[in-house]
DNA sequence: GCTAAATGCTCCAGCGACTAGAGGATCAAG
DNA sequence: CTTGATCCTCTAGTCGCTGGAGCATTTAGC
């Protein structure tokens, strides 16, 4: 395994440089080996970390919440009860979120149909993500 | 219509009432109407939209995606192409959140199965949503 | 080998989106 | 008619980054 820079791993995660360190400094990224002049050094298993926190933010997850889905993945041998319930958690929350997502999906999707055709009537999606509140 | 006290709205939405004053001074909410005594009076108009900003945001939209995805609702006489266009990006925005969802789901619901045979093998969310970037 | 641009380091300040608290007015129940 | 809840404005703090200053190290071209 080769070792990466934190450029070369900001530049094939997409996540900048300043925020690594920024992951680093939270524990969302255990603290980084250092080559002899003090400088970071990663190798391929961060890279895939920084892309799944960098996906699960964008989706709206909270920095707590990646670190409880990490913590699941990094410990394979967790108590079985802890990762179920912490998994089941989440399940629903990604389970709403979808349900959520596809709700506005179809709204949107018509509004770009219909504008297709020149006409852009009553627009709902307000109410379409609204009504699923309750 | 009755009207609605910002503690009502809140109790109704799920939005604390310093962030309703706070999307009102950002202008995600119209100025909200006074009574004699200065107090903010709201209607189900603002529940309804309160619910969609607190859904959105839950979702990873931005304050301006979602400022965007108002006037496209509240204008429908809008230029077509405007709608058609920002509609376009959105949807696209909203279908990439939908598959890395459902990538991310169905991880999380193989940990809960196999969790519930007692058994906590590899988990791979990391890997399934580290992978969906490139 | 030597210099100049690029990249790295730390620390600190700022921004977006809230969130909480002080200090004071108003309302609504007993 | 008082007392507790709710409202007002304003300011300050938090979380999750983001960018810059000032300095060290690395690397590419000569």
């Amino acid at each position: 395994m080769r070792a990466l820079s934190i450029g070369a791993v900001a530049k094939a995660t997409g996540v900048k440089v300043p925020t690594i360190r920024y992951y680093e400094d939270v524990g969302l990224l255990p603290t980084a080996d250092r080559t002899t002049s003090n400088r970071r050094s990663y190798d391929e298993t961060t890279v895939r970390r920084l892309r799944f926190i960098r996906h699960a933010r964008d989706l709206g997850f909270s920095v707590e919440a990646i670190r409880q889905l990490i913590d699941l993945s990094d410990q394979p041998d967790h108590s079985c009860g802890d990762v179920d319930s912490i998994a089941r958690l989440h399940l629903a929350d990604i389970d709403e979120k979808i349900a959520r997502l596809t709700a506005l999906r179809t709204e949107v999707k018509r509004m770009v149909d219909e504008g297709a055709h020149g006409r852009v009537a009553d627009c709902r999606v307000i109410e379409v993500l609204g009504d699923h509140a309750a």
